[in-house]
DNA sequence: GTCTATACCTTGATAGAC
DNA sequence: GTCTATCAAGGTATAGAC
């Protein structure tokens, strides 16, 4: 006796962020959503009034992925170093998407500047969840304000460098190198 | 008696290579370009078959803008350490557009790779010369093959991040700090 | 609430007069 | 070689039956 559940809103867009991810938000249209979500076209219309509605929700969901993470490594480690730990080992792990798809931030910030610049600052958001975050853990390791966030940013720049290079040049190799690294970077500058 | 010359391919293409820099390859259009080129949208066909034509001639513009560049640090120095400081300034010098438009190789790579991969494959050969160039100067240096790629690939991952949160998060003054950064790390690892 | 049909627009590309 | 007129296809969005 099984239920087939309706298509619900918070599904639509899990299915569009994928989407967006993989193929670009200007590059993905109504058609391919509608199929990849089994429903027609018009039905869209329900939930949302403009393709760009769904936008906000994905950029929405998104946002809300990254607080859950963050609080997931808060939870996992009381030890700011611990953390910074999972930073970059996330990168790693996200090692053959950021391969085949980019960065999902990067990405799409990047597309949204040049098409929709007022969508590109509500995305910048989660570069700042990320930085704001990662000063947090330097404030932690003993660090004052100015040098947490100039080492938040040194640590931002290369996962994007990182992250683009890989997409670009596909050299899983060196991205290994580089990360490792950065966790030896990262060894170094811990503090007592 | 001014003479008003006939718009030529080449110069096609430089209006094309800014549209596209600016507005991303995908969302320019034909009409756009015609707009800018002032010529009727028709005319276009007498020079390129297709837009994507236009892409791989802009593409190859670039390329060969990238090579003179080069090229010219060469001449201006032959220290390897000045010829480096020479890329780092370059991003300086770059600052008001890369905040505007991002950067100009990374933007399209990671445009393209969404949406059509082949043309992604080209576009990376841009990132190559710079590498390419990078490793030959920390070579030149006095360091092995191995270590100038990782550091060439380091400078690089740098460049690439700095750009794509200067365009993300208008922080200038942020940007100025990790290129200060960058340069006081070329003089650390000057050898003799 | 859900679906079908379709309106309306813009796109890349072509045909053919001059 | 240059330009006008137009094409077919695909895009977003809407109207209205059920």
């Amino acid at each position: 006796m099984s239920v087939v559940p309706k298509i619900s809103r918070e599904r639509i867009v899990e299915i569009a962020s994928e989407l967006f991810y993989h193929n670009g938000y200007n590059q993905t249209s109504f058609s391919q959503l509608a199929e990849a979500c089994h429903i027609p076209k018009g039905n869209f219309y329900y939930h949302f009034k403009t393709k760009q509605d769904i936008l906000d929700a994905v950029i929405d969901k998104r946002t809300n992925d990254i607080v859950s993470v963050l609080q997931s490594w808060d939870d996992e480690s009381s030890d700011p170093h611990a953390r910074l730990l999972c930073f970059v080992r996330m990168l790693k792990r996200s090692q053959d998407e950021l391969l085949r798809f980019g960065c999902p931030m990067g990405t799409i910030n990047l597309e949204l500047g040049k098409s929709q610049p007022q969508l590109q600052t509500q995305s910048a958001k989660m570069f700042e969840l990320f930085i704001n975050w990662l000063v947090l853990q330097f404030n932690l390791l003993g660090y004052e304000e100015e040098k947490s966030r100039f080492k938040a940013y040194y640590l931002m720049n290369q996962a994007q460098g990182c992250a683009t290079l890989l997409y670009s040049l596909k050299d899983k190799s060196m991205f290994d190198k580089q990360l490792a690294y950065l966790e030896d970077w990262l060894n170094t500058i811990k503090k007592s």
